[in-house]
DNA sequence: GTTCCGCATGAATCGATAG
DNA sequence: ACTATCGATTCATGCGGAA
């Protein structure tokens, strides 16, 4: 079994106490600036690079050489403009000595809604990749899949109002032809999720859909690797790499959330908040084949 | 006729003889950044900013104080890295007196093929919105799109609390009137645009499909009004304004560009190097009432 | 077991009103 | 003048109960 802490407190004075190089992948989705400011008392935007900063620093600290940093992130609007903070904190980790490698886009497919006179609906989110060395581990292999068996398994069971769905314009663009998949052999991700995120009426919504973290899980890490998230909310992250085989370091600040991802662990996994199906098929063509 | 201007020449020197404020819509895809001596001659990641900010500081005097400027871009990989200086010029040009509105996504489709050890193919760029003024003119119903099919089976049968306004349990101030949809066919679209590169096999391929001027086209002008492409290229965007009885404006330094632009106005509509094609529509969901 | 359908939910944003 | 709170607007999804 793998190892799995999760620690209560802030994450930049806990991270202290984990060894350096000793992590594979660092996966986080830390609170927006002056967003959950119920939950969280909200950073502004003016001051979140400085408060991120020490964070970041512990994290290039405890992430092995080979590993990777994935960093969910969306500026919010203020006064008409989107933020600059986002941006700011990318070059001020470059001085740090984070490699900004790429970025990735999750496309959320069912955005919050709202009509405005001068903006559209937001419907992606960042997902900043950084490393500590040019040579970092990547097993492209683990999500790529057939695109013929996926494309087939799609089809067999296609209503018609899912075959609609597919063509649905919403998202201002062209209607995806499912048709057109089947002339494919494989399917090679591209730096663009499509993802839906899970609105579950439980109490305790989810940064993001399980599927996100485990995407990077399975293309930055193996079975026995270290995976942290330094702000664990709701856990989603951390129980993911847990059902994933990988030994799981959280950390958390507020009691609440923290006793209730701790109760979590410690139930029977058919009491886990989560039910893992192992069919499961998710939006970008990932099959799971083996889990646990 | 709507009028059509074209000049040969450095952008920096030509705008200084369009006058102010009377531009509608700056829509244009400059040179990337690039390490090779390209066709434009390549401009450094290194210098990219400083090369671009005394022609921003002109676009920012030619266009109205309700215009928009829609800036396609995306950073280069330099030595494993994003280059950051599309986020260094998105700060600097904030210096200039530009409000960073908005950054769209165009997702492409199609994109480049290719595989790389430690890295996806790259399926998106930028497309920085930036405005003079947060009062800007936004014609948000000329580019709705079919709403999803979710509508047909949920309208049918209003629940009382579909009839009522019925507000979210959360306090967030967020709720809903399902009545107000019933007469509802379309929906706003969001920021993120799903667009298949157009691969034409001519000798630019730098080129941006059609339908992504003409969305902002349709999005930020009306007929009339004047659209202006300081880095013209192979003429999309200005043939796609003319089309849509847009006068317009296009700038290129290229001699060889600029001709084959040229002979194409000069040339009838049918023998344009594009087709217009009504049935187009139905591809992205616009529905192009009136083209010239 | 399937499929169908009702329904709550969501890292939002703006402008007006109140302190 | 400046900030804080409030009301209004909006669309796709997954869950769970019903057919």
């Amino acid at each position: 079994m793998n190892e799995l802490q999760i620690y209560l407190g802030d994450c930049k004075e806990v991270l202290k106490q984990i060894p350096e190089n000793s992590v594979d992948l660092i996966i986080t989705s830390p609170p927006y600036a002056d967003q959950r400011k119920a939950t969280y008392g909200g950073i502004s935007p003016e001051n979140y690079v400085e408060w991120f900063l020490p964070i970041s620093k512990q994290l290039l600290r405890v992430l092995k050489p080979t590993g990777t940093f994935i960093l969910n992130i969306k500026e919010k609007v203020v006064q008409g403009e989107r933020s600059t903070y986002v941006l700011e904190l990318i070059i001020e980790m470059r001085k740090q000595g984070w490699l900004w490698t790429e970025e990735f886009i999750w496309h959320k497919k069912n955005c919050y809604p709202g009509k405005w006179n001068n903006r559209f609906r937001d419907a992606w989110e960042r997902l900043l990749q950084f490393n500590k060395n040019r040579n970092f581990n990547m097993y492209q292999e683990a999500v790529m899949v057939p695109m013929g068996d996926w494309a087939q398994n799609r089809l067999r069971n296609l209503s018609e109002t899912d075959k609609r769905r597919d063509n649905s314009k919403v998202g201002s663009g062209f209607g995806k032809n499912i048709s057109n998949w089947l002339e494919r052999k494989e399917a090679y991700p591209t730096n663009v999720l499509h993802l839906a995120t899970e609105c579950n009426n439980k109490k305790h919504s989810a940064a993001f859909p399980e599927c996100l973290p485990e995407w990077f899980i399975r293309l930055f890490t193996q079975e026995g690797n270290t995976v942290l998230d330094p702000f664990m909310g709701s856990g989603t992250t951390c129980i993911v790499a847990q059902k994933m085989g990988r030994a799981t370091i959280g950390i958390e600040i507020l009691p609440e959330y923290f006793e209730m991802v701790q109760n979590g662990f410690k139930q029977q996994p058919s009491v886990l908040p989560f039910t893992w199906d192992n069919e499961r098929k998710t939006n970008y063509g990932l099959k799971i084949t083996k889990i646990q």
